[in-house]
DNA sequence: TGATATTAATACCTTTTTATCCTTTTTACA
DNA sequence: TGTAAAAAGGATAAAAAGGTATTAATATCA
């Protein structure tokens, strides 16, 4: 496994896949989501429906429903997708897994993992939903494969 | 969840407890490693029993028994013990789970999340097992809690 | 208006992986 | 050679991942 849960991983797919059809104008179904970012339909349909509770990702139900994002969400940074699945546990959590991680009690690996740890957080809270909608027209990045 | 699954964070805990006490003079059983780094008894000997099998550990059966760990093991680098438990996911895997990670490919998240990955990587190749006796027998650092 | 097709939401079930507990085998030593 | 200490091995439980089926909402058209 990855460094996010295989959920995450398609969450973030997911949400980057939305954004990209948002920005080229257009809702996107699930199966089309499923297809374009290479996961199981059904799973990522539970995902999306926690997400859209969330408020992470906007849909609409019907004939020419489906799902995108709004503009303020185009805006919110990508930890919050992580947070929504993963929880926090990757931006606070203790490398070995002790109850927290602390400055005054710290495991072996504590100080050059915090430092790590913290680029990851960073990282995420300062890049947002919608950044990567450029580059995925233009077929620079990729989501599939 | 962390970063590393439960049984991962168990493991190092446990070889670095392991590695504490051979340094001190003595092999320790199960019970006491499993006390000394707060996790469950049971679980951790099917972790141990592996780690054994591989070599990242030296055990012996009966009476004043347990394990402990030699000195080549000492050097060995403490990824090996990720790479035993989690496989090497975690140091080249893409971040959004992308079959493969590549340059030619990239993920939306690529090019940030490969020097972070990179950082993880160096930080527990370089780093070895027996690394961190000293701050452990001094109290500096923690295994529990 | 009412039927219909389209689409997300919900509920439930199966498989796989991860985590935990229980039993057997080995071994030093009295 | 019996016994207790200890690891090794096997069985079980819980959680994550994935699949099936049904229901509810809604736009469109006859
Ligand atoms: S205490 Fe382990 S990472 Fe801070
Ligand atoms: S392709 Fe995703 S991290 Fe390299």
């Amino acid at each position: 496994m990855g460094i996010f849960s295989k959920t995450c991983e398609y969450a973030l797919r997911a949400v980057f896949f939305i954004s990209q059809k948002t920005s080229e104008g257009g809702r996107v179904s699930i199966k089309d989501i499923a297809i374009g970012i290479d996961s199981p339909e059904h799973f990522l349909a539970k995902i999306l429906q926690d997400l859209s509770k969330r408020g992470l990702v906007q849909s609409a139900k019907g004939p020419n429903g489906g799902f995108f994002v709004d503009e303020t969400t185009l805006k919110r940074p990508v930890a919050e997708i992580v947070e929504a699945v993963d929880g926090n546990g990757i931006f606070v959590g203790c490398a070995l897994g002790l109850k927290e991680c602390s400055e005054k009690d710290p495991c072996p690996l504590h100080n050059q993992f915090k430092t790590i740890r913290d680029e990851i957080h960073s990282l995420l809270r300062t890049t947002n939903i919608g950044n990567f909608n450029e580059e995925l027209i233009l077929g620079i990045n990729s989501l599939k494969r």
